[in-house]
DNA sequence: TCTGGGGTCCTAGGACCC
DNA sequence: TCTGGGGTCCTAGGACCC
């Protein structure tokens, strides 16, 4: 058989830890109005749900539903819909993960609210009172409620934590440690649990595993894992080896190095012009650059894409991409500009409603680790046709780097977009909706909450409507 | 009217090589 | 008339995750 696993000395166990309602959660802990009520977090151009409070889900509302089919039904329940605040998240992010990461020296940040750790050598403590006290600590340290779930591997840990979330025996402390929980009563639970809950089964294999009569986590766990391997993958076949106790997954404590880095957003309106087009691709080539410096990379490729409104499929559809590889490994914005501008025109037909534009960088290589291109200057687009000129002349790389790093310094500082290139365009007309974002509370003076002696100081700034009319509120 | 963005891994099939 | 087998690499598509 072809799957591997990593037996025995490594059985120490694992937790997952993660918040709870996450991005719901983050923006609760600075306005207070968002408490016990319906409250959901929208995605970029404020089009779905992502977060939702429990209130919000007792109302039905569903993750990934669009915020328009709900907005009536929040508001006749004196909910609130925000615009994701990123910036606040991450920060958040980073604090959570400092907490977790004291309760053990092996952790691996899996999300942004989401992180492993593995107990080797803890042979001697109780693991569920160290969940008990992680859990505190998050909370009294950042105000973020976090489930710990605890296993033999990190799939049983998964599970755990998904226990210590719904279930009645668990969800009051917030822990669940399969370890101490009998070999009975777990067989109980794992019974109750639908196949999908588990990691790694989504809605179309969940589908078709059901077609085989496996339906429950603990159909899953007594199914022939060769079997499954042949009508599925390796992946699936791991899946239930983990499920049996058998640790296939090592914890991930260093990152892996990144295999693609993407930029790209759904317009604000339908764009049909070309240099509206473009702008957005710049824009959208210039942020990812920007990702791709921090990462201490360069790429050498470079993908465009546009794709029409697949929602409106009355419409005349076309989603093209085109491939450009660079001459050389590059990270500068100039020169991914250009090469996304060629890679634009490529695929641009007129007549089109554009709904969405975006970039990928590939074939990426660390900064120490690129060489010279011997063949620099008769190496041609494999995908796009003619040659792509680079008129940089040589000797001005550094003063190149030295440029980026400037402009790196000043948008960092004072935030993206301080400094840009002009074929980013000035209006951008095509800009994503975000009208319902609260203020950056942790990473900006202007924005950082106000504490108030006179109760109910800010009720009247608008508590009850949709948009919480916070300080910052409708920031750009 | 209004429907996200950023990632990973696996597999099948075709091109190409010897 | 008769027309192999085994290997690698690449890509597209499909599945999953948060």
């Amino acid at each position: 058989m072809a799957v591997g696993f990593f037996p025995p000395p490594a059985q120490a166990p694992f937790a997952l830890v993660d918040a709870n309602n996450f991005y719901v959660s983050c923006e609760r802990v600075f306005d207070y109005r968002l408490r016990d009520r319906p409250v959901v977090v929208l995605s970029n151009n404020d089009g779905c749900c992502v977060a939702r409070s429990e209130e919000a889900k007792a109302l039905g509302i569903r993750m990934g539903q669009p915020f328009f089919e709900v907005r009536d039904l929040l508001e006749r329940n004196r909910g609130v819909a925000l615009s994701s605040n990123y910036t606040l998240y991450a920060d958040m992010s980073r604090r959570l993960m400092t907490i977790i990461g004291q309760f053990s020296p092996a952790q691996e940040i899996y999300s942004i609210d989401e992180s492993f750790l593995r107990f080797a050598g803890f042979e001697h403590w109780d693991l569920t009172q160290q969940g008990r006290e992680l859990r505190a600590r998050v909370l009294q340290g950042i105000g973020l409620p976090v489930g710990v779930g605890i296993g033999a591997t990190k799939t049983l840990a998964k599970l755990a934590n998904r226990l210590a979330k719904k279930h009645p025996d668990f969800r009051a402390e917030g822990v669940c440690n399969l370890l101490d929980v009998p070999a009975e009563r777990q067989a109980g639970y794992l019974a109750d649990l639908a196949v999908e809950d588990v990691w790694g089964i989504g809605g179309r294999w969940g589908a078709k595993l059901r077609k085989l009569d496996i339906a429950t986590v603990a159909d899953l766990q007594r199914a022939d894992v060769a079997r499954l391997q042949r009508q599925f993958n390796v992946v699936l076949a791991k899946t239930v080896l983990e499920l049996n106790g058998l640790s296939c997954l090592p914890l991930e404590e260093a990152p892996p190095p990144r295999q693609q880095i993407i930029a790209s957003r759904s317009f604000g309106l339908p764009v049909t012009r070309f240099d509206l087009l473009s702008e957005a691709v710049a824009s959208h080539a210039a942020r990812a650059a920007a990702k791709l410096r921090q990462a201490g990379l360069r790429a050498g490729l470079i993908q465009v894409f546009i794709a029409t409104n697949p929602f409106q499929p009355e419409a005349p559809q076309y989603h093209p991409g085109a491939t450009v590889p660079l001459s050389l490994p590059t990270a500068d914005t100039t020169r991914l500009l250009r090469a996304a501008r060629v890679g634009l025109r490529h695929i641009y037909r007129e007549g089109y409603a554009y709904k969405k534009a975006g970039v990928v960088l590939l074939d990426l290589a660390p900064v120490g680790a690129v060489t010279g291109d011997l063949f620099a200057a008769t190496r041609v687009g494999t995908n796009v046709t003619g040659p792509i000129t680079d008129r940089t002349r040589p000797g001005t790389d550094a003063r190149r780097e030295r440029l980026m790093a400037v402009m790196d310094g000043i948008n960092n500082r004072w935030g993206r977009g301080t400094v840009r290139y002009l074929a980013e365009g000035l209006a951008q007309p095509w800009q994503m909706r975000r009208a319902r974002m609260s203020p950056r509370y942790t990473t900006c003076w202007e924005e950082l909450p106000v504490a108030s002696c006179f109760r109910g100081a800010r009720e009247d700034q608008g508590g009850g409507q949709l948009a919480p009319g916070a300080p910052g509120a409708g920031h750009l």
